[in-house]
DNA sequence: GAACAGGTGTTACGTTATAACATTAGCGTG
DNA sequence: CACGCTAATGTTATAACGTAACACCTGTTC
């Protein structure tokens, strides 16, 4: 995949995921309101997971868009019912889909976590490995509730 | 396994497994205090994960003895580094290892948490799908940072 | 414009976890 | 035994994450 590189470039990448998930949202009848917009593009925008709080802050310093942390909490709910948005459990933080623009349906996803700067890696495990897990858990009477799976991880740059 | 049916042979098992605890500090260099042992009980107790206020709380009502929340948290982490107790990231609970009688060199655990009743089921997966997790995550250079996964689940009780 | 639903503002509170510092208990050594 | 060291615990405060409850506003539909 082609990293963007200029200043440009990116804004023009934030540009169309947002309108990707604008029209997302009008497909679905539900509406991707302002404040709702600049939320995800604060997600998009940081590039890493942050929490609810660190988002409230990322708004309000490096968009110059003040949002109270209830609100916020509100609307990442949102975002996450309309999958523009994945809540990682592990890491009590939130990610942008890296999907939006995909027009397909989306296997489920699988993140890695580094647990030291917290950036996010979205991986599709192979389906075998899945299944194989799956019968793991049915064998003791358990099912999974969810098969978004995470996992704390260091990644290259953190793994001294 | 056989499980015990009478409150005598709960009680004994209980008490077997603290002596286990008590002889594995010895052998590490370490004291497993009165305080700590009531707090290893509690879990034992309470036969399911709890979080470090619903520990707090049963010490005191069920086993009439009380401790701050700051200490249990303190013996958690205690217990933990002994590899008497694990902590559950993604239930933010904790619960009794479940080999502490057993003298072997323990697999790496891997927990089944329902997310309803919180009873939780600490298996071992197959080597071989642990493997291929592994390839994933390297492949995207990560590296797991622990290899004690846990699965958000529903036991067979919850899931209607 | 009345009624309704969805979206947002605001305040308060619940839960989980840690920081910081004081005090006490256990243990080895002279 | 007294001293001194370290481990263990007590105590208070606060940080971080998350939700409940209710008021108000805004857009749409009839």
């Amino acid at each position: 995949m082609a990293t963007p590189g200029t200043r440009e470039e990116l804004e023009q990448t934030t540009h169309n995921i947002l309108e990707s998930a604008k029209s997302h949202c009008e497909s679905r009848g539900t509406r991707l309101t302002e404040k709702r917009r600049q939320v995800l593009a604060g997600l998009l925008d940081s590039k890493r997971a942050l929490s609810a709080y660190e988002l409230t802050d990322y708004c309000r310093d490096e968009l110059g868009y003040p949002l109270q942390a209830m609100s916020v909490y509100r609307i990442l709910e949102f975002l996450e019912k309309e999958n523009l948005v994945h809540r990682l459990n592990l890491a009590k933080k939130y990610v942008a889909c890296s999907h939006i623009v995909c027009s397909h349906e989306h296997e489920l996803p699988q993140f890695l976590i580094c647990k030291s700067c917290f950036k996010v890696e979205e991986i599709t495990i192979e389906r075998k490995t899945i299944t194989s897990l799956n019968n793991s858990v049915e064998a003791v009477g358990f099912n999974l509730a969810s098969h978004q799976l995470e996992f704390d991880c260091l990644c290259v740059d953190c793994d001294d």
